[in-house]
DNA sequence: GTCTATAACACGATAGAC
DNA sequence: GTCTATCGTGTTATAGAC
C-alpha cells in the first residue's frame, strides 16, 4: 500500500528541491517549504527530522540519474579510458543544473557525523551504487589488471570521483569547464596507471596500493559499524 | 601601535576557542563568548564578521604549532621518506586535542565560499605555509626527482596531507589510530613512487602528473582570484 | 496515524543610539 | 568601540481535529 502520507511526503520533497533550486538552500526556509506544499510546519517536521534530511532525496535521485546517462557508455564502449571518461562526463552533465545548489549544502554532507556524509552509514545505498557503476566501468572494459588490485580497484576509483566532485563543488568557470579538463588529464593518467600495474617494477608499488586501500577500508567499516548518523549539532537539541 | 581594541580582540578570541575546545563549536553561542569575554554581543560582532570568523585564528596557531613540531625532524632527517612521515605525524600529534573541535567545525570550512576553506583567500596564508613546509620536507632530502615533478610535487604532498586530514577527521578509532596506520602505508608508496619517477618506463606518467597539477592549481588561482570569500549563505544577509 | 494551527524558544546576526 | 533591543531562522511544543 502506497500509504496516505506518501503524497504528502512527496509533496514536501518536490517543494523542498525546487525552492533548493530557485533560492538556495541557505534561502529557502521550512516555512517555505511547508507553505508551498500546502501543508504546515509541523508536518514537514513530521516527515523529514530536518532541513538536512531534505537533501537525501536529492542524493539518490542524482545517483539514479548518473546511472541512466552512464549506460550507453557502458553498453558502447569496451575500453577502460573512454568507459571512465564517459561515466565521469556523465555525472558532469547530470549534476550541471545542481551546481550552485551543491556548492551550498555542500558544507552539510561535509560533517562527519551527518546521514549526508558520503561515508555515512545512511548514505550505504548511493555509496554502493556508485561504487558499483565503477566496478561495471573495470569489468566490462578489456583492461588487463592485476588481480590483487583489481578487486581494490572499484573503490580507489570511487575516491577519484569524490576528488572529482570536490573540484567541481569549488569550481567556478563557466559551465564548470574546469572540472572537464581536469577529467580530461586525471583520467588518461588512471588508465596508463592501471596498465602499467602488471609491470614487474611496478608490483611494490602495486601492492603499496592494495594495502593503502584496504587500510582506508578499514575505515569506512568502522564508520559503517558507527553510531547511526543523526545530524546532532554537537548534541545540544 | 597594537590598536585599541586589541586588547578587546584577543579577550574574544581567546574566550571563544577556550569555549570552542570545552563545549564544541555548535553548542558555544556567541552570547556566550561575548559575555566570557566581557564585552557585549554587538561588539563581539564589531571585530568578527562571524561566528565562522572565530575559527580563522584556529586555523593560525595550529600552522605555527605544526611547524614548530616540525622542525627536530626537519633538522635531523636527511631521508625523504622519514621527513615526510615525521612532519605528517607531527601534524597529528599537534592537532590531536583538537580533534572533537575540528570535527564539529569542519562543515564549515568544507562550504566553497567560505574564508575557512582550504582552498579560499583567507587562507592563502596558512595554505602557502604548509605548502611551504613541505617543499622543505622535499628540498632538505637526499630525494633525486625530475625537475619537472619536483616543482609540483610540494602542491601535490599538500593534497596528500588534505587527504591525510579529510580522513582524520571522520577517524573515530581511539587516539586516531587509523591515520597513524594511513599515514604509515601512504609514505612509502609516495616515496617510492618519487623514487621510481625518473625511470624511463614512468615518464609519460610522470608528465601526466606535472600536467594533472597545473590543471588543478589552474583552478586554484583562479579561486584566489575570485570575490573575497565572505562566507554569505547564499547572499541572504 | 496523519494533519493543522499557532505560539514559543534559542541562536546568529543586525540596527542604531551613545 | 561599545551597548541594548530586535529581527529572521531552525526547531520544538502544545493542543487538538479527522
Amino acid at each position: 500500500m502506497p500509504g496516505r502520507g506518501e503524497h504528502t511526503r512527496q509533496l514536501i520533497i518536490d517543494s523542498a528541491l525546487r525552492l533548493f533550486r530557485e533560492r538556495g538552500y541557505a534561502q529557502t526556509t521550512m516555512r517555505a517549504v511547508a507553505s508551498e506544499a500546502g501543508v504546515s510546519v509541523g508536518n514537514a517536521y513530521y516527515y523529514f527530522d530536518s532541513k538536512e534530511h531534505l537533501v537525501q532525496e536529492f542524493y539518490d535521485r542524482l545517483q539514479a540519474e548518473h546511472r541512466t546517462a552512464a549506460e550507453p557508455v557502458l553498453r558502447q564502449e569496451s575500453d577502460f579510458g573512454p568507459r571512465l571518461h564517459g561515466v565521469l562526463t556523465a555525472w558532469l552533465d547530470v549534476a550541471r543544473p545542481y551546481h550552485a545548489f551543491a556548492a551550498k549544502f555542500f558544507k552539510v554532507a561535509a560533517e562527519p557525523d551527518s546521514p549526508l556524509s558520503p561515508f555515512s552509514a545512511a548514505s550505504s545505498a548511493p555509496r554502493d551504487a556508485a561504487v558499483g557503476l565503477l566496478r561495471e566501468v573495470l569489468e566490462g572494459s578489456t583492461a588487463k589488471v592485476d588481480a590483487d588490485l583489481r578487486a581494490e580497484l572499484p573503490e580507489l576509483l570511487w575516491l577519484v570521483e569524490l576528488g572529482v566532485v570536490l573540484y567541481w563543488v569549488h569550481d567556478s568557470s563557466p559551465e564548470q569547464a574546469r572540472t572537464r579538463l581536469l577529467i580530461d588529464r586525471a583520467v588518461p593518467l588512471v588508465n596508463r596507471l592501471v596498465g602499467l600495474s602488471r609491470l614487474r617494477v611496478l608490483r611494490s608499488v602495486s601492492r603499496d596500493i592494495v594495502s593503502l586501500s584496504r587500510a582506508l577500508r578499514g575505515g569506512t567499516a568502522e564508520a559503517l559499524g558507527r553510531a547511526e548518523g543523526s545530524a546532532d549539532p554537537d548534541r545540544r537539541r
